[in-house]
DNA sequence: AACATTGTACAGTTTTTACTGTACGTACTT
DNA sequence: AAGTACGTACAGTAAAAACTGTACAATGTT
């Protein structure tokens, strides 16, 4: 973590406050579906001022070097973390995206852009059966009435979700903050 | 479900249409951090023409009244789920909040702002304490080059928390309608 | 007051998820 | 080509989460 050139009472005392908000970073990321220790393997890497490799990842984690490898995979689905090339180094290193108004858009377009498609295209499938019923049994009127329910509820629910694509839409393509702008950091110049 | 009136090749008919949407309803409910029986659930009443009582779930369900129990509470805290009196009835019902745009709302509102708060709280507890420990050392160039480090990165995650809260804002008090409209269902009138 | 019904706390079980160690494929080095 | 270093697939183990059955408190009924 690139402090080891600190005496070692100082040293302890940047880990003790970074520590307790790595812990508090990786709790809240199961927000994001991911496991609290991949959250605290991310605010590792959110202190490490320079990229970091599977190994050393293990050591300050005091996990299994395979443990890593699947962490690291997970925040990279995510980009929420990238891989770096430096010349020299045969191991792959990773850093944090700094950038977490792009990791909040890119989860969003990730996974709940996919979440979204699957229900939209399952829901018009359903719509379409459910049509196809209807029609075969127009003279049933009890069946009338049950399907045209179910057809209005899923239509509303398509709806809804086609808002959602398009709040998606606002924060891939940036226009959420010229609703909601972003404010510098506070704090001395 | 209120389909029971039905002959059983339309009934089966019916519910097989809607048994896929509600496994799809379920599987996509992760995203929200609910187990996937609890989406069932979810979807379950979502197409139950009326309220339900925690013994109708468990059959329908084919699952125990205790999950049930732990399910709807999931739901309710949530509120995506509400409570319903009926008189005569004993036992309580339930039926979904059919207002998806709310239920969206709710979610972050009760989720992710609390995830927020509780983050800009233990940034600006660590901000504090850098701060104490840089002034008690302003000697040791190394360990303030270290600390402002970290002072500038804890800035940034506290601005864009903030951003998050505004964001939420918007959603809360409705304002985001007005950047990314509902748009009525599609279909016959 | 005795009885019945309902929802849930809690302990125990099952199922799922996270983690580890080994083994191996790939790619670089000599 | 043999040797070495690296990342990950895979199988097994440990930990966590979901689920069930029983017991009981609260409330309503007779």
């Amino acid at each position: 973590m690139g402090l080891y050139h600190l005496d070692d009472e100082r040293q302890a005392a940047v880990h003790k406050i970074r520590k307790r908000v790595i812990e508090n970073i990786g709790r809240n990321m199961d927000l994001y579906g991911i496991p609290v220790s991949t959250g605290h393997l991310y605010g590792l890497l959110y202190f490490a001022d320079k990229p970091m490799n599977l190994d050393e990842m293990g050591q300050e984690m005091k996990m299994s070097k395979t443990s890593m490898s699947t962490g690291v995979r997970t925040l990279l689905d995510y980009k929420m973390v990238n891989k770096v090339w430096e010349k020299g180094s045969r191991k792959d290193l990773y850093e944090v995206e700094y950038d977490w108004y792009q990791s909040f858009v890119d989860f969003f377009d990730i996974k709940w852009r996919k979440s979204v498609e699957s229900n939209i295209h399952v829901l018009r499938k359903a719509l379409d059966e459910t049509e196809k019923l209807r029609k075969a049994h127009e003279d049933d009127e009890e069946l009338t009435a049950v399907l045209q329910e179910d057809q209005a509820k899923m239509r509303e629910a398509v709806a809804y979700y086609k808002w959602l694509e398009r709040l998606i839409d606002t924060l891939v393509d940036g226009e959420i903050f010229n609703y909601v702008p972003k404010e510098p950091p506070e704090g001395k110049i």
